[in-house]
Order: C-alpha cells, then sequence, then structure tokens
DNA sequence: GTTTAAATTAAACGTTTGTTTAGTTTTGCA
DNA sequence: TGCAAAACTAAACAAACGTTTAATTTAAAC
C-alpha cells in the first residue's frame, strides 16, 4: 500500500496522538489539528477512524514483521551469542517503533478479535517462535537446560522490555532535564536494560540449580 | 471512605467493564445497564465519571498498599527465601486484583498527573523499595551479587507477571474449553509464572560470571 | 485554455456522550 | 400517620463525537 505525503504525515501524527492519550480519548478533530488538515481528510484518505488506526497497525506491522524475519538469518557462532544478539535486535525494534510498540501494547488488550487481533497474535506467535529456536539450538549442543519455559521466557522479554521503558517515561516526567538530558539518560537506561536483561536469561538459561 | 451495596455494585462492574473495553470506551450507561441501575446513580453517588475511576483506584490502591506493607513484616530465613515469598505474594496480588491490575496497567500510560498519577507513583516507588531491600540484604550476607539493578529487577518482576497474565487471556480467547477448564489452565500457567520467575531471579542474583 | 478528476473546505448531519433537572418513590424517624 | 431526607427515575440538556454533504479550489491532461 503507497501513501502521499500527506497521508503519511495524518498517520504519523494519529500514531503519536494514539500512543500519548489512547485511541479512543483522541478525536478525530485532535488529529487533523496536528496534522494541520481538515477534519474531512481522515475520513476522505481512511474512510473511518477505524480504517485508519488499521492503515497505522498494517503499515507498521509489516516493518517489525521484516525485522524478525532477518533475526532468522543472523548466523552468530554460539548459542549464548545467538541470544545477546537476539535480545539487541529486539530491543532496536521497540525502542525504533516505540510509538507503535506502546500503542499496541495498550490496545492488544482490548482488542478481541479481528485483523488487528491477527496481527497483534502473529506478532506474539512469531517472537515466541524465535526465541524457542534460539533456545532449542543452546540445548541441542548442552550448553542451556533442558526444563525451560518459552512461552514464560517470551512474555519476559517483551514484557520486562515494555514495563522498563514505560517506568523510564514515568519517571522522565518527573524531572526538569533539557530534551538532551533525558535522550542521555534514555541511552543509558536501554544500554542497562540490555546487560542485565543479557546477564539474566544466560544465568536463567545455563544456571545449575545444584550449586 | 464507606460505600453502600449498590455503590459498590456500581464500582464493581465499572472496575470490570473498564478492565475489558477500557474507560473511554465504557460509556456510563453501559456501567448503568450492566448493574441494572439508572444512568443518573453514577453522578448521583460519584459526582462524574472520572470521580468514579478515582473512587475505584482510591479503594483498590488501599488494599494494595496493604499487601505490599505487610511484606516487610514478613520473616523468612534465607534471602533466598526472602525472593521467593516476595515473588508468591507479589504474584498473590496481582492475580487477586486482576481487573484492577489491568486497568491501572492500561491508564497507567496515559495518566501524567493528578491523584491517580500520585497513587500509581507511589505503587511503582514502593515496590521498588521492597525489591531493594530484599536484594540488599542478600548482598550483606554475601549470597546475591553485589552489581544489581533494582530499576530492572523490579520492572522485570511486575512486566513478566503482567505480560505473562496478558497473552494467556490472549490465548484463552482463541480456545473453545469449558470455565472450568480454563480455570484449571490458569492456575497451571500461574504456577509455572511463580517456579520459573523464581528459578530466573535467583539465578541472575547468584551466577557467577566466571563459569 | 478548457475539461476532468482529485484534493480540500466549511458546514451540517445524526448519534452518543456525560451530566443535570424536575419529579416521583422509598425510607427512616418522631 | 406525617414528614423530611434520601434514593431513584425518565427526560432533557448541551457538548463532542465520527461522518457526510455540497461546494470550491487545485492539479493534471488534452
Amino acid at each position: 500500500m503507497e501513501y502521499s505525503e500527506k497521508q503519511r504525515q495524518i498517520m504519523d501524527v494519529a500514531l503519536a496522538l494514539f500512543a500519548d492519550h489512547g485511541y479512543h480519548k483522541t478525536s478525530i478533530r485532535d488529529i487533523a489539528r496536528a496534522a494541520e488538515v481538515n477534519v474531512a481528510m481522515v475520513s476522505y484518505y481512511f474512510g473511518s477512524k477505524d480504517k485508519l488506526l488499521e492503515a497505522i497497525f498494517i503499515h507498521r506491522f509489516g516493518t517489525m514483521r521484516e525485522i524478525l524475519r532477518d533475526i532468522i538469518y543472523e548466523k552468530t557462532h554460539s548459542p549464548i551469542e545467538k541470544v545477546e544478539k537476539f535480545i539487541d535486535i529486539f530491543i532496536d525494534m521497540l525502542v525504533q517503533h516505540q510509538l507503535f510498540h506502546r500503542l499496541m501494547m495498550r490496545e492488544s488488550s482490548v482488542i478481541k478479535e479481528g485483523p488487528l487481533f491477527d496481527m497483534i497474535y502473529e506478532l506474539k506467535t512469531t517472537n515466541r517462535r524465535l526465541v524457542e529456536k534460539a533456545v532449542k539450538n543452546g540445548q541441542r549442543l548442552g550448553v542451556f537446560r533442558k526444563d525451560v519455559d518459552v512461552f514464560f521466557m517470551s512474555s519476559v522479554l517483551i514484557g520486562s522490555v515494555n514495563q522498563n521503558l514505560a517506568n523510564h517515561r514515568y519517571e522522565m516526567e518527573h524531572t526538569q532535564w533539557t530534551v538532551e538530558e533525558k535522550e542521555v539518560a534514555k541511552k543509558k537506561r536501554i544500554n542497562a536494560l540490555r546487560k542485565h536483561l543479557k546477564r539474566m536469561f544466560i544465568a536463567y538459561l545455563t544456571f545449575d540449580e545444584g550449586q
């Protein structure tokens, strides 16, 4: 699906507003005002508010799917490196698509059917399969423990990153730092997240209970 | 604050609807219909829809604060037991207050000031302080590693549990199991969550990088 | 330059929203 | 029983919502 510059502008502005204030709290007039277009343009281009959301989902979902696809073809050496690489790419993806990720996380608890449901479901399933693949590889080579819960791991991965970023946003609201200072703090936070998430996963995967 | 049976009924029904469909998607008429009261009763008892949400928050928040307070007085032996006990109580709390937890999680990304913000902030802070306390105790006794990120751990704890429960709900939507079967599956899932979360945290806290 | 389609606009549409009003019923107490 | 306060109701309210209409401007093609 190809979009004109104006269409993309509407989609980008809508995504930001949806992520910041929620889908239902954001009115078409809010979007039109922020995107500096007439209210009728949303219906004209996308048909309806629901369809606009769907268009945003389809667009962003496509690029996220590509990123996850690329993980499969990643060629690294050891199982541990594979897990670390996976965590890196995963965090990169969520940070790069922050707004969409927040929107999806927020609305996924309410969307119970339809194309959006199917997309979210596929994303979750793909994510779990990739974790499973990385884990099984390490198990085959005798590096990882056998009784690892893949459902658990994939939810820890996405849940931890999500919660960490959300908490960080929360904390930033309380500071009066400049944009630059916030940017630095964010990078620091994400790096700490990477480090500890890797360490925790490797520990969980290789930990010998007996010791 | 004391509430009559009818007031509690409205609050309970509203909480369920808010959690299931989101605050803004749920209309006062939806609440009135489900609670089998007149639409005017919400305004009559609570003043406004916002105030109703606030009343629900204050009510539930109070009991959650008590649960967290009790954790401090928990007397257990080893640092590892302390961490395990903490995870158990924490999961119990989130499961027991599932609906409220979902509502709070959903709206916390949108609430940026006011009494609700302050409550959520306190809950997050308390949670982090408790994790910190349990960790420091283990560090003092030489059982836990020194370079542990408490911000990271608390976000992993709440994020993982939240994501796990959300995923489980998501998966249940796809099955056609009976209510009993779903209840059994849920208990199983929660037990698995307990087990792996404990294992992962202990591994993270005690893991020796060098080995 | 004229024609035709696309883009854009202001205004209006019908609904739904949260809330209020004005009136009725129920309750608790003297 | 009588009465005042509380509980409850149906109806109406203005505002905001998503969407449509009808008219106008812009752009492209011939």
